[in-house]
RNA sequence: GUCCCCAUCGUCUAGAGGCCUAGGACACCUCCCUUUCACGGAGGCGACCGGGGUUCGAAUCCCCGUGGGGACGCCA
């Protein structure tokens, strides 16, 4: 049988991190074994969902590369199927009708809690052989109910940690449907994981919980139960739980952050799994090697430095051509329209290797495109009486000389060997001048790109 | 409160009883390269939560603590 996987996701809000990793495992075993990855929406929260939130999950596996093989399929859209299954299980008894009201549901809650136990259904309403229910309210729309066994243990053979058991006692007859007549979370999903095939779920752990009741409503509709496992959690560069408030929680906002995706998909990848030393892949390789036995059991804590460090990698293996296409955009919402010249691909190529992000890139180039901000402090050091001469004698040299990096170079030394001054001593005021600040890849390449007429007039503005 | 899960350098992890003097990566530190800053190269610092077992031998297995996390909705 053909492994098929799913993520379902429910579009309350953006795809987070968590997210982006629970659907990167999905879609690398499904790829692993040559099965299908199912994408589903699970919107039966009809308060909450939105199609905003919609387009946001879409737009961000999209930009991971994580594209689905099914789907994506919308729960709203299959209410019909529930409804059957539903109607079969009043019929055969595994599900029943409960008049318990919300205010009583509540209070009962609230006495549990008080008397310190772990709060439940209390079977009000569930039909036994031998038990007389009580009168029908007519004032209240019934909810319909899962009849779950009493007695025994639930257990599974976890493919992340291990057998897990939970003992029926300690489960209640959870709500299948509310009273509107929609079906709720658990049991679509296991009404959907049967109907779709679904072998393995994959999923956060999160859900461990849910799973001794989706196992136990999978068993009432006698259906296969698939294997299960279960991913910790990601926690936020503090070590918190992952939330709106530690910073960057949507994938797209790594986008827009200036990460590369495949960096991100390999930082994920990475994140409590592991094949040995390896720390570098890209998709298609992970999928060759991912296996469910090397997945760590517990959370994991983000670490943005090594994003980034990655992210670098992946800048400078990058494609000039493609770096160059999303920096023009960079740059224009910066305010910087980036011109035929100086040429952007070899600005790029000279600053890559110092760039962990693309914003950075971007802003470490601008100044090819437009005048920089001078760096008072710099000048000052660097921009001294002792080199002005020089410097005007290096500037009508320039005026003379073949423009390319050597050529430069040449012109540079022999300036520095006139003056019997050390490199340095031209290179750093050539810096702050040309670049506005202090750091800069050499100076002689810099000017290459930036172009004679460009250099000589910021060098000319800033020495008369 | 009840149930469930987790526990190796600061962080991500390797590790399935002897290969461990606990390996790799990020970060950090030092040095080299050098035209400044990066990149790159070479080193360094740095961990098995505690206590009991089991075993000739335990980071690895078991138990108990401790600490962290999750779940307990007509949310998913």
């Amino acid at each position: 049988m053909s492994i098929r996987t799913r993520f379902a996701p429910s579009p309350t809000g953006f795809l987070h991190i968590g997210g982006a990793r629970t659907a990167l495992f999905s879609y690398a075993f499904a790829k692993k074994h040559a099965g299908e990855f199912v994408l589903r929406i699970e919107d039966t929260d009809v308060e909450r969902s939105t199609p905003e939130a919609v387009q946001a999950i879409l737009d961000g596996m999209a930009w991971l590369g994580l594209t689905h093989d099914e789907g994506p399929f919308y729960q709203m859209q299959r209410l019909a199927s529930y409804k059957k299954v539903i109607n079969s299980m009043l019929e055969n008894g595994t599900a029943y009708y409960c008049y318990s009201s919300r205010e009583e549901l509540d209070a009962l809650r609230e006495a549990q809690m008080a008397a310190k136990q772990k709060p439940r259904y209390d079977g009000k309403w569930r039909p036994e052989v031998g038990k007389t229910l009580p009168a029908i309210p007519v004032d209240i729309t019934p909810v319909i109910r899962f009849k779950n066994p009493l007695r025994g243990v639930v257990a599974w053979d976890d493919l992340v940690k291990g057998r897990i058991e939970i003992a029926n006692a300690e489960l209640d007859d959870l709500i299948i449907a509310r009273a509107d007549g929609t079906p709720t979370y658990n049991f679509c999903v296991v009404v959907d994981d049967f109907e779709m095939g679904i072998t393995h779920v994959i999923r956060g752990d999160d859900h461990v919980n849910n799973t001794p009741r989706q196992i136990n409503l999978l068993t009432a509709l006698n259906a296969t139960i698939p294997q299960y496992a279960h991913l910790s959690m990601i926690l936020g560069d503090d070590g918190q739980k992952l939330s709106k408030r530690h910073g960057a929680v949507s994938v797209m906002q790594y986008h827009e952050d200036g990460y590369l995706p495949e960096a991100v998909l390999n930082y994920l990848a990475r994140l409590g799994w592991s094949h040995g030393d390896a720390e570098i892949f890209n998709l298609q390789q992970f999928c060759e090697w991912f296996d469910l036995n090397h997945i760590t059991p517990s959370a994991a804590q983000f670490n943005t430095d090594k994003l980034k460090w990655l992210n670098n990698h992946y800048i400078k293996l990058a494609d000039l051509s493609v770096l160059a296409k999303d920096i023009v955009t960079r740059l224009a919402n910066s305010g910087v329209n980036v011109t035929d010249q100086p040429n952007l691909q070899d600005a790029i190529a000279l600053y890559r290797d110092r760039a962990n992000t693309l914003n950075e890139l971007a802003a470490s180039i601008a100044y090819f495109y437009q005048l920089p901000v001078i760096d008072d402090a710099a000048k000052e050091k660097h921009v001294t009486h002792e080199v002005t001469s020089a410097l005007n004698d290096l500037t009508d040299l320039l005026a003379k000389t073949d423009w390319t990096a050597e050529a430069i170079h040449a012109a540079i030394n022999q300036i520095v060997t006139a003056n019997t001054l050390k490199f340095p001593k031209l290179a750093m005021p050539l810096r702050v001048m040309l670049t506005g600040g202090a750091q800069s890849p050499s100076i002689d390449a810099v000017m290459a790109i930036l172009g004679q007429t460009e250099t000589l007039k910021r060098l000319k503005a800033l020495l008369n």
